[in-house]
DNA sequence: TAGAAGTTCTAGCGGTGCTATAATTTGTGA
DNA sequence: TCACAAATTATAGCACCGCTAGAACTTCTA
């Protein structure tokens, strides 16, 4: 017992960590969502979670690294929201299912979506630093145009810049809501190419 | 001359007021450039045009509403460009000239760029209280796709869709610059169609 | 159970956007 | 020309921000 008791003291500790972590996060992602990330203060965050400023700075650097673990995890989800709607989708009609699915995205939790890229991360796609979970997300793109045409890298960023375009210029009211499913139906048929 | 004298005085004073408006706009757009948009303080912009910062507000309802005025300006220099890149483009060329002229001024202007679309300004595209600088500049997509298609206002907002998350994925880090050309290419290709 | 090690909090620094109020300059009529 | 009103500008301060040094406290160890 007494070698084993500090091991479980220390995951423990551990465990409570990295709850609090998680905490912090969702502390964030919850006020941004419901306010705007200029509420999301440090002071703000500590009240929620009921600990005082300095012991975020032991789980972040600063309020722009919880901000960057809040759009990590979006690029997580926006992943497997893509990965699901990639192979779950009827026969060709794998563009239009995973279009939609951005989008949905996007529109659903547009905080989240907006520090995922108005965050000016020093994280490129294709770099070797870039995060696992930014790299899944792309990968689904990719995926899909495997095989269409002769440039599936090109074409799978021209689809994201579009998607990215149409979800930002939304989000921004730039775009009347109101036009968006013809919007969608035409993006499709941009990208649908004749086998 | 004595009833003339106070209009002239009127004037001196308006014509001042204008052009300290106009410094301030500059002032902003200046640093925003060199040094990023946080480093745009209502501080430092009293520095620069060596008043006080209460003066500031007497042109400008808060900081935001400095860099709204400075997103305006960026949205008639981009409605100009894109006129120009219209009218002067070879036949069957203008697609990719007006692209090529967007993305140039997004690459150019980054901190510019930035500002009119992260901004979240309460100025929808089509709604009647749209600034007329970015009526105009939308009306130069509108012009090239008329007559082109079914739907010339849905493809126009496609357009700018695209070409709005090629610039922003861009100046975010997201597209490595190596293969801008390519996808310059392809992306005209894309909204191109055979007449 | 005393002391070491680890945690957490208090309090404060320099900065921010913004503004009430005081000081000053400017234009005007006697 | 000069006193006075009106317009303009500056001073000084508020509440808040991100962040952190050092004090206070808690937890674990021997």
């Amino acid at each position: 017992m007494e070698t084993t008791l500090p091991n479980r003291i220390a995951e423990r500790k551990q465990r409570d960590r990295e709850a609090r972590r998680a905490q912090i996060i969702s502390a964030a992602r919850r006020i941004a969502e419901l306010e705007g990330w200029p509420s999301v203060t440090v002071r703000r965050l500590s009240d929620e979670i009921s600990y005082s400023q300095p012991v975020l700075y032991g789980h972040f650097e600063s309020r722009e690294g919880i901000l960057a673990a809040v759009a990590i995890e979006g690029f997580q989800e926006i992943g497997l929201a893509l990965e699901k709607a990639r192979k779950r989708a009827k026969p060709g009609k794998m563009v239009e299912s995973v279009a939609s699915a951005y989008l949905e995205f996007a529109a659903s939790s547009p905080a989240l979506y907006e520090v995922m890229f108005s965050l000016s991360l020093n994280i490129p796609f294709a770099d070797a630093a870039t995060p696992p979970e930014l790299r899944f997300a792309f990968a689904q793109l990719l995926e899909m145009f495997q095989g269409q045409g002769s440039k599936p890298e090109v074409l799978s960023e021209l689809f994201w810049a579009g998607l990215h375009g149409i979800a930002d210029l939304t989000r921004t009211r730039r775009f009347p809501p109101s036009r968006q499913k013809e919007r969608v139906k035409m993006f499709v048929e941009l990208f649908t190419f004749p086998s």
